[in-house]
DNA sequence: CCACAGGTGAAGTAATACTTATGTTGCAAA
DNA sequence: TTTGCAACATAAGTATTACTTCACCTGTGG
């Protein structure tokens, strides 16, 4: 490797230039500096890379080769250091942001639509996924933000979390469901605790740490629940599906049956406390600043997820920031 | 334009190490150093690179970037200088040559299939053209050297010639010649000054000056030699067809009409004098010092010419170096 | 011939990169 | 909790090096 890159610039300018006194002028240095920064290259190299004709020089072989390698690096290195600079004023570059699946899929290919109509330079990657895969995403950086469902985040163990820094964007209602035949059929409009307990639960995901939540919450009882589980699954559509299929009772987010729910074709089995509601929140890292194109497009976010969640949903809460 | 490229070497191993310390080790500094390298290039691109986590450097977008800029280069600088340092003991890389059109067509692609039998590294790039053109491509480092009509270039005006220097390689004869049947019709036997004056003559290009050049070498008489010229032709074939068509008297290299001269069919106009020779020099930048490559080429090109030519050609003679 | 334009070389100075030593922080073992 | 440690930051002094100035060389053009 060589002792020192710089050499390579004002080789670079004097080879374009194809003159010592001008790429001196370009550097604003003087025409000897030059020439002894191109002695000590050629040095490095251990091969000349100028011939010496009086009011001429000409590159050598080497040079030529040495100017293929350094003539498409500074010019990359130009286009980056404006793009960061152009970066300051309007948003340009890529966004890689996390979300988990179910909400990621309904809300974000709109959000990076509609974002990018306005902001036609940005280009974004999307990680689906779980707290357990995002949160390792957002340390090693592979990910700028993510959001993440607190509600689920607690049930897993990551390192220690007051590496991140979290923004709640959305709320949405978490509801205790079952189908209309199922609510008639197994519970017959017994809502007790006990009741509860001797039903068929559909979970999301292997633990039953959500169902235990809800029953805590609105039972505050918070020792020895013990559910009988009959069916796991690992998406809400799963959840909902089987529970329109009687299999029993499940969680799902209110806003995700809305229509369900209004045609009675799912029943809602509330209690006297209010719901749970679980946050999705903007996560990222603690110590990050972040980029001008982040700030934009994450106000843009809040925004937009604040009209479309008002408009399409009950039981969805957007907080303010 | 960054002030400092040498920080970008410092960034290259942080980013690849993941680590400061590590960086440090590879770059046999202190761990500062590589430290205050870092932040330095932070404030020149005016942007974080790296997110410090504690034990761990997480590589921000703009450091992403920055590193498929700088990562290729470092890699390209590398075979860069291993091939550098390869050319000296075995020949590689490209070697750009020139040549007279007649002699590189016969000659060269014969020594470059050779050459690159024992050498495989080692590709060519073969610019044929006159005196008027080599010269200049010469100057301006587009080939490394040439070989050149020394015959020619007499009659050229290029700057000055002594930045450039010449080692003769091959001596070709230069002869007088026409058909027989001009011979015996035109001529009838006589040979003399006066004589050879009222012919019909055929030029190789526009200008007489070969023709002149014979004269003056075979009667001493320089001033004042005035030949009709019939016809003037831009290539040797075409001055060899045009004599055995009868159309008048031309200078030839005899190489080039062994077999014509062998079945009478050409005849060579002869004087008291010895001929006149015509010698190709190896031609390249005074000031340029020849790489290894470009050393073993020119040895074995003088090498081969020596024996091809000597089996093949009478009347041209390979000058030892 | 002389002036000058382009480049090299030497010596002193200015800039900056590096070192050593110390400070800070989060993690892990005691 | 404490202690030790590992990774990095910061400060100040030192060493390196890059740059400037000036003298010099050498073809070119008026």
């Amino acid at each position: 490797m060589l002792q020192n890159l710089d050499r390579l610039k004002v080789f670079y300018h004097v080879f374009t230039q194809g003159s010592i006194v001008a790429a001196a002028e370009v550097l604003y240095v003087s025409q000897s500096a030059v020439s002894q920064s191109i002695q000590k290259l050629e040095g490095e190299v251990s091969s000349p890379l100028f011939i010496r004709l009086h009011k001429q020089l000409v590159p050598t072989a080497a040079a030529e080769r040495l100017y293929e390698i350094v003539a498409p690096f500074v010019e990359d290195l130009q286009s980056y250091l404006k793009g960061i600079e152009n970066a300051k004023d309007h948003p340009t570059g890529e966004l890689r942001i996390g979300a988990p699946m179910e909400f990621g899929k309904a809300y974000l290919p709109l959000m990076v639509a509609g974002f990018r109509a306005k902001y036609q330079d940005v280009t974004f990657t999307l990680e689906f996924g779980t707290p357990e895969t995002l949160f390792p995403l957002l340390r090693s950086g592979q990910i700028d933000f993510a959001l993440i469902d607190v509600f689920l985040t607690q049930n897993t163990h990551i390192g220690s979390l007051d590496i991140f820094h979290f923004d709640a964007v959305v709320e949405e209602e978490v509801i205790l469901a079952c189908s209309k035949y199922y609510y008639e059929q197994s519970l017959g409009g017994d809502l007790s605790f006990a009741s509860l307990l001797k039903q068929d639960f559909i979970s999301y995901r292997k633990d039953q740490q959500t169902i235990k939540q809800w029953f805590k919450h609105h039972f505050a009882k918070s020792n020895n629940i013990q559910v009988r589980n009959v069916l796991t699954v690992d998406s809400h559509e799963a959840v909902i599906s089987a529970i329109k299929n009687n299999i029993g009772i499940g969680i799902v987010a209110s806003h995700l049956v809305t229509n369900e729910l209004y045609e009675k074709q799912i029943i809602h089995i509330k209690t006297s406390s209010p719901e749970l509601m679980n946050s999705i929140s903007l996560v990222h890292l603690q110590d990050k600043i972040p980029t001008f194109t982040e700030k934009i497009f994450e106000k843009y976010l809040v925004d937009t997820i604040k009209s479309v969640v008002s408009i399409n949903h009950v039981g969805m809460r957007v907080l303010c920031q």
